[in-house]
DNA sequence: GTGCAGAAATTGGTTGGACCATTGGACCAC
DNA sequence: GTGGTCCAATGGTCCAACCAATTTCTGCAC
């Protein structure tokens, strides 16, 4: 028998309950990101339950970064919600040490070389356009700021994952670059991190508008190569710098 | 001016303070997954806080995955903790229709692939024979049941991104894994679901062993492939009994 | 002693009510 | 307008119970 087919009942779900009922009056009141929820007091009075067990529902949603909870202000959406949305709570152990750094950009490599070649097998006319467009602001931020520009980089990025007709890469490596980023002020002391990954972008975008899908998954590999060797190379200097 | 230079000054941190205490209580205790953590009533009294700030705590952690609570039972360690470990949730839209399944598996091949790679790269002699291991169970399930075999199968995989030596395979895959089997009971009425399958697990394996990355890269495709085909025998057959 | 049903203790889940800290707007003096 | 004060609204914390699921203990039948 199918264990799927008998699931085991839920007497107590009252939080589950509670952002259910939340996902519907969202959806009914159409929220933006942004606007505010109605305050916990109410909730608990409309939904029948105890002020307790709806900050309970809402700290999970909190945790999961759907809204932000200001005090004397409100509760805000901060993302949009579905009733089928499945939360992936992604945990690095280690934090801000080059292995965990490494290991976003293995996700990475995989992933950005496998929307590449997808964008390069589906790219129609127009997506081929809107990323050259992209590449050119790059270029041109990087020649006139002499380094590359987290901005303009990442959007360029954005426009090949959102070609792929996949909209799961761009949430995944968005995901991974937040991760990396969010040890990355300069703690490496790499001055020109990111200027060999440069000459990549446009040779990804030649074999995209090629239609050639081995290209521009090899030419992302080289890419992300880049930025794995410049990783390589702060973590080297830094290492020599802690041995003193 | 960098907007970092000022950031918002945190005056009330109570949940975030419970649960650093608590990193350093597990630490100390060199609690293991699957053990359990002092009660809340206890946590409550030894770090001076309400009960129901314990709880909020205790909450965030387990939306993130990181301990499990059973009712009458006791809170219970689901996985390592450290103390700069990284969390981001990320929260994917699912769809049970059969354009989203698809897009679980193009993200699932590239991480495959990649995991089967690494794994063949890294592979210790020990990890070579538990992955020989776990083969070896899944094909006597095989054989027993005639039929490939979810629970079995999913071990051996599980043991390939193990080896791979970066946990973010594994969780990121397993979020691909649920939300493809969400809506998998036999909805696509393919009743030889996963047959094709089954002898790529044994060639993967081989590659691994042999030390050969790409090889171990290729099989994997492979494998992703056939589950691809039946996907789509499944929606030809779904969309023309939906016709009649 | 063994086995098992039922009581008792333990533990997470929920409730209601209270108070504190912060926020943001209204209002006022200048 | 500027700056300050006051005040109501809102999230954050606390307390003291009780409920529900689970585990443990107890005592009886055998």
């Amino acid at each position: 028998m199918d264990q799927n087919s008998l699931p085991p009942i839920q007497t107590t779900a009252r939080d589950d309950a509670v952002l259910k009922a939340l996902v519907g009056f969202v959806r009914a009141e159409a929220l933006q990101p942004g606007e505010r929820l109605p305050t916990e007091r109410i909730l608990a009075e409309r939904l029948k339950v105890s002020r307790n067990t709806v900050r309970e529902a809402l700290t999970r949603w909190e945790g999961l970064g759907l809204v932000e909870r200001r005090q004397g202000s409100g509760t805000y959406l901060k993302a949009a919600v579905s009733p089928d949305m499945l939360h992936l709570p992604l945990t690095l152990a280690g934090g801000n040490d080059f292995t965990s750094l490494m290991q976003t950009l293995e996700i990475r490599r995989a992933l950005e070389a496998e929307a590449a070649a997808l964008c390069a097998e589906r790219a129609s006319q127009s997506d081929i356009a809107e990323i050259e467009r992209k590449l050119d602001i790059m270029e041109q931020a990087f020649r006139t700021r002499d380094g590359m520009s987290s901005e303009e980089d990442w959007e360029f990025h954005q426009a090949i994952y959102k070609v792929s007709g996949n909209p799961l890469f761009e949430q995944i490596i968005a995901a991974m670059h937040e991760l990396f980023h969010r040890f990355w002020e300069h703690p490496l002391g790499v001055r020109d991190f990111g200027h060999a990954s440069f000459p990549y972008h446009r040779t990804i975008c030649e074999r995209i508008a090629a239609r050639d899908p081995q290209g521009a998954r090899d030419e992302a590999l080289k890419l992300i190569a880049t930025v794995e060797d410049d990783l390589k190379r702060g973590a080297a200097k830094l290492k020599l710098s802690s041995q003193t």
